[in-house]
RNA sequence: GGGCUCGUAGAUCAGUGGAAGAUCGUCUCCUUUGCGAGGAGAAGGCCCUGGGUUCAAAUCCCAGCGAGUCCA
């Protein structure tokens, strides 16, 4: 990146110098003319440990003085209220990773206008990067507040401000707070990140960097033919530009309280509570001066060298600062807890659910390793009211906050105890077959399928129950796991086909102009007249039309296109829109450019999907209030027939919570309220009814299309078609509700003539089921279970007597014995209606008695043998080979041991022919056996 | 969105193609003044559902349902 992209007008008037480090080599800007590394750790200390950079101020002072100086700075900036820390304006992140994610895409692209310029706000963020540094290094947090003001400018208007205005006021608001303006260094550090970049400046004082100021103007170019090239990747200037500034609030904090660690800056109550509760003592207490040259040398090295450098005992890490940062570790993962439940975010096992569990157990983790018994639930609510001053909306969800705890800890407790289990066998498994250590890939196995991270399997393996088994964890434990998965990567491409076709179709429906909308004017309408503008391939583009595009769920209509002079009919097979443009895919071509033509849609189809659309609308709703304001829309789809929502909630969907949403949707629906559809100023609307209207995914554009139910029962941004009350929507019935992943139940559902058929299909089930059985309807739970019982009864009554029948038989087949050589006698028999169980029962007795046996039954399509020889004659006969020919009659095979052996066929008729053939084997062997012996 | 693992007695699990098992719990009897403990015995299984392969499937294959877990 060019210097001159650092060539700013402030620095000079203020006397800066431009200067190159001696340490890393990065050029910075400062006022103090002897200075001559940058500043930023690690090439210094921090110096602020016990020493701090201005006068103390809370967390709350620090976020007031930065909003209001930039409210009441030259630009007036507009003063934001802070977005979710889950990201659902996004499909590129879950979480809310920085203060200008809130703007990104479409804001800083300049396809929507943003809802003020300039404005600041102190945005909560959440980066779990960095999950394993938390609470070693002093400065990591999962859970930050990033301080920004944006200016956006777009290329060819009036600026708002650029990189002057905004160094000015950097240098103001840090003078203001009272820093010493010679030590600030301003590092010059292009900066990249979201697909976006532009050069940097990184704002450093006493080895602690406050904030960073990023002049956004280049864009990731797609084909990778940019003219800039950062980073190893090609970038394009955008058409917009932007002031993107982060400012660390818990930084400034730390800076004005010099603690040794941010967190003992930011939650000394909670630091204080774990620490009672954990029966330590907290060691700024006793060991002030280790502790604050341990903290001034953090940003500089890792805790090993530290260790190394002050020669610190290994005594020491082990009982006092391990269980420090532990202690750290839970109470900046509280923090981020409280944000993550109350604003909505549910645990799973995908998606941004699975990150708020992953820092849940990472919290029970060291709860448990610290000794603590104060229940996780209890911290969050500590900090929740720590925060409600700054934050009052967190406190309503603190029900569902502790419930979600609870259930998460009784979860884990499950998987840990399952785990102990598994792990001990595994561990008496090795024991018997001498091995010393677990394997490394069971080991990985173990944590990949059954969650049990390695340090715990170490811990329940070497006790002495288990049998202590050892346990080696490599350094690199949880990269090798994480590479295992890379591998099956590469399964992605096949979407990178669909890619060109589209920007194909988007390249030539480019020039075509906008088609109008008519289903949005006309809801009710079902016939129109139009212009054809162009053909492109099989899809036909028109001027205006009333076939409602696939998209949010819902799918596209169908009808047909008359054309005018010929009247000839052309089905219209599927409707899609590029960019404002539809497509009308048509079956059997041979239409031309400027031909008009009459649109009919098929108004049945039409009908069933608006319905389903509303009634899509309603579901979501009584399921929030059923389940609560954590519901969200997780992905929807409308059909004729029936329609499903998927919803993110944190337990199974119960019985009766069903048929409460039922019955509270139906409520809505004969209560007739309106819906109302109309097109809002996007930033307007967002400030009116919040976040929540994205249920369904973002839509672009400076305008989007609200539906509205009742007063404002439910709010949503939604391009679909709808009933313009909900009583023509119709009956809803629910169908089913699934778990199609933890944490996200799909409910199914009809509405309107579909939901009547399927009561009525669900009528006829039971009606078929009670006539079956000859039951009314109502007795048809009673009957089914009485049969159940009478049924399991006999199986057992119908067992015991063919034990008794098997009994009986004895003495006759006793009776039937051939003496085919002196001494021995054999009985073979056809029992047709005996079963193999049986064969094999009565068999083993007469095996005992001394009989070699072979038995054959004869079923409708199958005959079994069983062939069995006592264990004084196996040298002689092998039952397994006594079997083969017999099985090989019956045109099957079958085996077994040389003592009792199984088989069979399908060819039943040849029974007899079988037995005779099994007769003949024997006489064979015995009497060839014989002739030997004479 | 992708991967891996698991569904067998009330509970926890063995069994990995040739007669469904163990431990705990339950019940009955013995022992005891009673409880506990001990001894003897018994009951309790659509081996998740549906297809397929096989002479034969709890076991192998496919699909579904249910559960757990890791990764992006």
């Amino acid at each position: 990146m060019d210097s001159e992209e650092y060539d700013i007008e402030y620095f000079k008037e203020e006397g800066f110098i431009r200067k190159k480090c001696n340490n890393c080599g990065s050029h910075f800007w400062t006022r103090d003319k002897d200075r001559n590394i940058c500043g930023d750790a690690p090439c210094e200390i921090y110096s602020f440990i016990g020493r701090p950079i201005f006068d103390e101020r809370s967390v709350e002072e620090v976020r007031e003085a930065f909003l209001s100086f930039f409210e009441h700075c030259s630009h007036k900036h507009t003063r934001m209220k802070r977005y979710p820390v889950v990201a659902r304006w996004r499909d590129d992140i879950y979480l809310n990773i920085a203060s200008i994610a809130n703007f990104q895409p479409l804001v800083t692209s300049g396809k929507v206008a943003p809802p003020a310029n300039p404005l600041v706000i102190s945005q909560p963020c959440i980066r779990l990067e960095d999950l394993e540094s938390i609470g070693k290094t002093g400065r990591h947090l999962t859970m930050f507040e990033m301080m920004g003001h944006h200016a956006f400018n777009k290329r060819g208007e009036e600026e708002t401000y650029w990189k002057n205005e905004t160094v000015e006021y950097c240098d103001g608001f840090l003078r203001q707070l009272g820093v010493d303006m010679n030590s600030i260094t301003y590092k010059e550090a292009p900066w990249v990140g979201g697909g976006n970049a532009g050069p940097c400046l990184e704002v450093i004082t006493n080895g602690l960097e406050l904030a960073t100021l990023v002049f956004m103007d280049l864009k990731l170019s797609p084909r990778g033919d940019g003219d800039i090239s950062l980073n190893g990747q090609r970038y394009n200037k955008m058409d917009t530009y932007i002031v993107d500034t982060g400012y660390g609030l818990e930084r400034f904090v730390w800076a004005s309280k010099g603690t040794p660690t941010v967190y003992d800056a930011i939650f000394p109550g909670i630091i204080n509570e774990l620490v009672d509760a954990a029966g330590i003592e907290h060691p700024m207490e006793k060991h002030s001066d280790t502790m604050t040259k341990i903290a001034s040398l953090s940003g500089t090295m890792s805790s090993g060298e530290i260790a190394k450098r002050l020669s610190i005992s290994p005594e020491f890490i082990k009982n006092i600062l391990k269980p420090m940062e532990s202690i750290y570790a839970v109470a900046d993962h509280s923090k981020c807890l409280a944000f993550m439940l109350a604003d909505g975010i549910v645990p799973s096992n995908a998606k941004e659910g699975y990150l708020v569990r992953l820092v849940l157990r990472r919290a029970f983790r060291m709860l448990k390793a610290l000794g603590i018994e104060m229940p996780l639930d209890d911290i969050i609510l500590t900090q929740i009211k720590t925060l409600r001053r700054s934050f009052p909306e967190l406190e309503n969800a603190v029900d569902r906050v502790v419930e979600i705890v609870s259930l998460e800890h009784r979860r884990y407790g499950e998987t840990l105890s399952k785990g102990e289990r598994i792990v001990r066998q595994k561990a008496r498994e090795w024991k018997q077959k001498g091995e010393k250590k677990i394997p490394l890939d069971t080991l990985i196995n173990l944590y990949d399928t059954h969650g049990l991270p390695p340090e715990f399997v170490k811990e329940v393996a070497t006790e002495q129950e288990a049998g202590i088994v050892q346990v080696d964890i490599p350094e690199n434990f949880y990269s090798l796991v994480a590479s295992m998965h890379s591998g099956a990567e590469k399964e992605k491409e096949k979407n990178e086909d669909v890619e060109p076709f589209v920007e194909e179709m988007k390249e030539k429906t480019k020039t075509i102009p906008a088609t109008k909308k008519l289903y949005y004017e006309k809801p009710s309408a079902v016939e129109f007249e139009a212009t054809v503008l162009d053909v492109i391939d099989d899809s036909v583009v028109l001027d205006r039309t009333l076939f409602f595009p696939e998209g949010g769920g819902q799918p596209a209509d169908t009808g047909v296109l008359t054309l005018k002079d010929e009247s000839r009919a052309l089905n219209v097979l599927d409707v899609q829109e590029m960019d404002g443009v539809i497509l009308h895919k048509i079956e059997n071509g041979g239409i031309s450019k400027g031909a008009v033509v009459s649109g009919h849609v098929d108004v049945e189809r039409r009908i069933a999907h608006t319905r389903h659309h509303s009634a899509t609308h309603i579901v979501v709703c009584a399921a929030r209030k059923v389940l609560g304001e954590h519901v969200w829309q997780a992905g929807a789809q409308k059909g004729e027939k029936r329609a499903r929502i998927d919803i993110t909630h944190f337990k199974r969907i119960s019985n009766t919570e069903r048929r409460e949403i039922e019955m509270l949707a139906n409520r809505m629906v004969m209560e007739n309220k309106d819906i109302i559809a109309r097109f809002e100023d996007r930033n307007e609307a967002e400030r009116k009814y919040g976040f929540d209207i994205y249920q369904g995914g973002v839509p672009p554009g400076k305008k989007i299309r609200i539906v509205r139910i009742g007063a404002d029962d439910d709010v949503q941004a939604c391009a679909g078609t709808h009933c313009s009350k909900t009583g023509e929507v119709g009956p809803i019935k629910i169908l089913r509700t699934e778990r199609i992943q933890d944490g996200i139940e799909r409910i199914e559902y009809s509405a309107g003539e579909a939901a009547v058929e399927a009561m009525q299909a669900r009528e006829e089930l039971i009606r078929e089921s009670a006539s079956v059985l000859r039951v009314p309807h109502d007795k048809l739970p009673s009957a089914v279970e009485r049969f159940f019982d009478e049924w399991k009864q006999l199986r057992k009554e119908n067992e015991r007597l063919r034990g008794e029948i098997a009994e009986l038989e004895l003495d006759r087949l006793k009776g039937k014995a051939k003496e085919i050589s002196p001494d021995i006698k054999v009985i073979d028999e056809i029992l047709p209606t005996a079963d193999t169980k049986e064969l094999r029962k009565i068999a083993s007795q007469l095996v005992e008695e001394g009989y070699p046996t072979m038995l054959l039954n004869r079923m409708e399509n199958r005959s079994s043998v069983i062939s069995a020889v006592p264990s004084n004659l196996s040298n002689k006969i092998n039952a397994s080979e006594w079997g083969k020919p017999v099985y090989k009659k019956l045109g099957g095979g079958g085996g077994g041991t040389a003592m009792i052996a199984q088989g069979g066929g399908e060819r039943v008729e040849m029974v007899g022919e079988a037995r005779e053939e099994g007769l003949r084997f024997i006489e064979a062997k015995l009497k060839k056996k014989e002739k030997m012996i004479l």
